[in-house]
RNA sequence: GGUCCCAUCGUCUAGCGGUUUAGGAUACCGGCCUCUCACGCCGGAGACACGGGUUCGAAUCCCGUUGGGACUACCA
């Protein structure tokens, strides 16, 4: 396809949440997909609900995503020229008009026929009045009183609307911005815009849209509405339903790569393929393969991706990552080999970097905490003689290898006839608090000699304080 | 209420009239591996909403029912 031109264009009026990113991948997939130019826009014509802390909110999001626009970040608010302009336009071409009903008049018939079972429509007192502007004026688009509009929609097939159902739709507002509806138009037409991907809440908008483009003599693009991301109790996604926002993913601890992999998946598929690489994903993104039902958004098969990248990235990238995780938890930061060697052995056990930092407290941590129902468990007077062994083969052991370290141990399990578990979890308490952890050889190699023994006598001198309070 | 959309394991989905005892993934359960916990590997259970058609043949096409969702603003 040439000159594909798309665009992402949230309102700034809260967080960028599951839903909104999702289409954003799209429309950025199918951009990239193609050669194209994906445009960031921001719809802020809402003064009221609108705020510019948002706006950086969303570009942080997108951008930690991975998704570059190549125009933008465009505002609405900075382009009402324009809009006047195109509003003028209809005017003069008798395809809108200036209405003085007041919003409470409007609301007031809305119920009334409501009420009596009829439609709530506009009634078109102002259509013929022949209005010029003035205060507490907005403008109307005409809409048809007949014929039906067909939307020819990429995902859903095409489908068709009668004028009748359309309002009359406010296109300006009393206080000069336009509305939403028709700015989208302006903008999509404006910007060169040649296909409209986004969420399916909007089907209803887009006769009315494509009657304005009509309207104004030019073509609509290509309209794609993909199905919505519903929340477990299959309703729309709000903050009820836990975190959705995109950021608070990051701060959870989730990596990119997992969070676009999830979403692509919520609603598109590729046969049989789970994991899909960034690369990939543009190579093979297409719409056709979009799904027309809604998806429920499941938060464990986020989590199991997550598992799956943590598992899959490089070290030197995850302790890039891991560093304001363990500066939250205040942990003092140990060498740069040091921390990686130790990510290596949670790779494989750790869902988030927040579960990872929180397992690392043993390898930065002087001086461990012993967990209470372990220590007990474990560390028993009776493991004095073993540990006082232990301690005086590791003193001896020049080589600290994970290979050495176990023929010590296996050799102590061997002479003590007991199993190697017997001995393993009680060092394992002395080193770690825990009673699970990474293997135990590649702790003591990470840790090191000095630390290892250190907390060995450490568990020592427990064990004997526990004896000394047990016989008096 | 009206308009519009949707309907395969709990969830994400494959399937685009016969290759299907409906496949994969996740979650769940069991086993193996094993110094613990994970990882990994092997196995298990689990779905075509219902009713009519069309057809030699339907998860796949059509109609209806039911269920779910979205929209119905001087929000986007």
């Amino acid at each position: 396809m040439e000159n594909v031109v798309t665009r992402f264009s949230p309102s700034p009026t809260g967080t960028l949440h599951i839903g909104g990113a999702r289409t954003a991948l799209f429309n950025w997939l199918f951009a990239r997909h193609n050669n194209g130019k994906f445009i960031l826009r921001i719809e802020d014509t809402d003064v009221v609900r609108s705020a510019e802390e948002y706006t950086q909110v969303i570009i942080e999001s997108l951008q930690w995503l991975g998704m570059d626009w190549d125009e933008g970040p465009y505002f609405q608010s900075k382009r009402l020229d324009i809009y006047r302009k195109y509003i003028s336009i209809l005017l003069e071409k008798g395809r809108a008009y200036y209405c003085d009903c007041s919003p409470e008049e409007v609301e007031r018939k809305r119920k009334e026929a409501m009420a009596a079972g009829k439609k709530p429509k506009y009634d078109g007192r102002c259509r013929t009045r022949n209005l010029g502007p003035g205060q507490g004026r907005v403008v109307r688009f005409r809409a048809p009183d007949f014929g039906t509009t067909l939307v020819q929609d990429v995902i859903k097939g095409s489908i068709s609307f009668d004028n009748s159902e359309l309002d009359d739709l406010v296109i300006q507002r009393s206080d000069g911005m336009p509305t939403y509806n028709f700015a989208v138009v302006v903008d999509d037409l404006t910007m060169g815009i040649t296909h409209v991907i986004r969420g399916d809440d909007h089907v209803n908008n887009t006769p009315r849209q494509i009657l304005i483009y009509e309207a104004l003599g030019a073509t609509p693009p290509v309209f794609a509405h993909v199905p919505m991301i519903l929340g477990q109790d299959r309703t729309r996604l709000s903050k009820r339903h836990g975190a959705t926002s995109v950021l608070a993913y990051r701060d959870a601890g989730y990596l990119p790569e997992a969070m676009v992999n999830y979403l692509v998946r919520l609603g598109w598929s590729y046969g049989d393929q789970e994991i899909f690489s960034k690369e990939e994903l543009i190579e093979k993104f297409t719409l056709e393969n979009i799904g027309k039902s809604a998806s429920i958004f499941d938060p464990e098969k986020l989590l199991w991706l997550n598992s799956y990248y943590i598992k899959e990235s490089d070290p030197d990238k995850l302790a890039d990552l891991l560093l304001p995780f363990l500066e939250r938890k205040k942990y003092p930061i140990s060498d740069r080999n040091y921390l990686e060697r130790a990510i290596i052995t949670l790779q494989p056990r750790a869902k988030t970097l927040t579960e990872m930092a929180d397992m690392m407290d043993f390898y930065l941590l002087e001086n461990i905490e012993y967990d209470s129902k372990a220590a007990r468990k474990f560390l028993k007077p009776t493991m004095i003689p073993v540990f006082e062994d232990l301690i005086e083969k590791l003193r001896a052991l020049d080589e600290f290898t994970e290979e050495k370290l176990e023929k010590v141990f296996r050799n102590t399990s061997a002479e003590l006839n007991v199993k190697l578990g017997k001995i393993a979890q009680p060092v394992r308490v002395a080193l770690t608090g825990r009673t699970a952890s990474p293997g135990l050889f590649e702790i003591i190699d990470i840790l090191g000699k000095d630390k290892t023994i250190r907390r060995l006598e450490r568990a020592l001198e427990f064990m004997r304080n526990r004896k000394e309070k047990q016989a008096p």
